[in-house]
DNA sequence: TAAATCACTTGATCCAGCTCAATAACTTCT
DNA sequence: AGAAGTTATTGAGCTGGATCAAGTGATTTA
């Protein structure tokens, strides 16, 4: 299956200052010198297929990922052989950070699609990050915006109705594919409705009955995996309430 | 209401070294003489009160906090004027760990009882680690820790029945208070049961009925906030599922 | 091109946990 | 100590979303 083709691409150096993801990605605010010598730990690995894990649950871990083309799925093996999804990251994004703790991996993550990743072995960004504050600090703030992800999942998780749920969902995805210069309204998904409910802590049904209802009413199209948002404002609006009880907020 | 009693609290400054959190706290790791460094930064805040606020969402973030004793929530408000719980933090635990990304504050946080913190500036941590490489480490580990944290979170919230979850609730506080040289089975809860509902996701009333239910079956002695442990294995049990299916437990 | 498999949709039914409502116990204030 | 306000418990009934079941398209295999 592995033909010459791909084995070409492991030759397909890009320097992170060529990237078209410098600006979502860790070199975000570093000096062009720094962004070289980051640049020199930084090793671009060969492409994954649909389903080959990048790491596992319980992998040793040595190296940041960040996704520099397709789409990873996170999951957590859980006790009853069944798994709990963690995230879908699209380019950009930078996964593993979780396994800093320890130094091993305490979530799986696989392709969703044909992917490509950078690896950073996280020993030598934490020298490197000693010596250039500036990379130090976005590496805090990397960290420190993935609580902030995951906070906004709790109260997802927590409060928020099936409905709710699966228009930030989707309002997520078309504000992430934006900010990468695709369509915000016009997207394919890569995960499964399966996937999706998974992540959403909903039954399979459920996400297929509301992607139905959600054609119906008219704020989307869908077909399988390809969606095209027609109402991204009613979208926002489930997400927030109506605005009239926004605006009233009380204070506790 | 403030009276001298607590003015006298201000100058009880009790070094980094000297505190008996040292090892569930920053300095943990570190070199005496790091330790010593780190706590040139540090400042011991005045005593909150029940109910007195450490820090309010959208505040300017200067200093992440550690508490040295009592207990603090933190929460978001959200659309509607409720609030998600996202946390109940106890001694040597840090807060404000979200608010490094932007410099504010995504959360607010509350004492829940009479609660001392220590201030660490933020800004000045950060270039004392660019200095003490095993501080950075220890900064970079607990962000991934809560990052950790989080994670299980969601799978609780995605995936796991109220039973579940409250029994999740009682062991998270068993082990942290055995940690903390505290009874693992005998405890006061400093948070009331509807923030335990908002917490794990449920209503005020499914948490007192699952107290209720603990206590005819034996699992624990409640009245109020005093809890008592009784069958710590069969509360284990419940959260792993039955150890039958766990051990045979599936790859994926 | 047919057969098998997998992913998704749709319908019917069920139930865990929510909401509403009343009461009880504790706390705070005067 | 009594009144007022909070917080917790308990009961009854409801419902959003799960589960179960069947069918329909896709996609892969042969």
């Amino acid at each position: 299956m592995t033909n010459r083709k791909v084995v070409s691409f492991e030759n397909i150096k890009v320097a992170c200052k060529d990237c078209s993801l410098a600006t979502l990605c860790l070199p975000m605010g570093l000096e062009p010198d720094d962004v070289e010598r980051l640049d020199g730990i930084v090793k671009r690995s060969r492409p994954f297929h649909r389903g080959d894990h990048v790491f596992r649950e319980s992998d040793k871990f040595h190296s940041l990922r960040v996704i520099t083309s397709g789409s990873i799925k996170t999951y957590t093996p859980n006790e009853n052989g069944s798994e709990q999804v963690l995230g879908f990251h699209l380019p950009g994004e930078v996964i593993g950070l979780d396994a800093i703790q320890n130094y091993h991996h305490t979530c799986s993550a696989v392709a969703l699609e044909t992917t490509a990743v950078c690896d950073i072995p996280f020993e030598q960004l934490e020298s490197l990050s000693s010596s250039i504050p500036s990379l130090q600090h976005q590496i805090y703030r990397l960290l420190s915006r993935e609580i902030g992800h995951e906070t906004e999942m709790l109260t997802l998780l927590g409060k928020k109705s099936a409905e709710e749920r699966l228009a930030t969902f989707l309002l997520s995805f078309s504000e992430r594919f934006k900010k990468r210069g695709f369509s915000a309204t016009d997207f394919f998904l890569s995960m499964s409705r399966h996937e999706i409910g998974n992540y959403l802590g909903l039954a399979v049904e459920t996400v297929s009955r509301l992607f139905t209802r959600f054609q119906d009413e008219e704020l989307l199209h869908v077909e399988r995996k390809h969606v095209q948002l027609l109402d991204i404002d009613r979208l926002y609006e489930m997400v927030h309430g109506n605005n009239s009880e926004k605006t009233q907020q009380s204070r506790i």
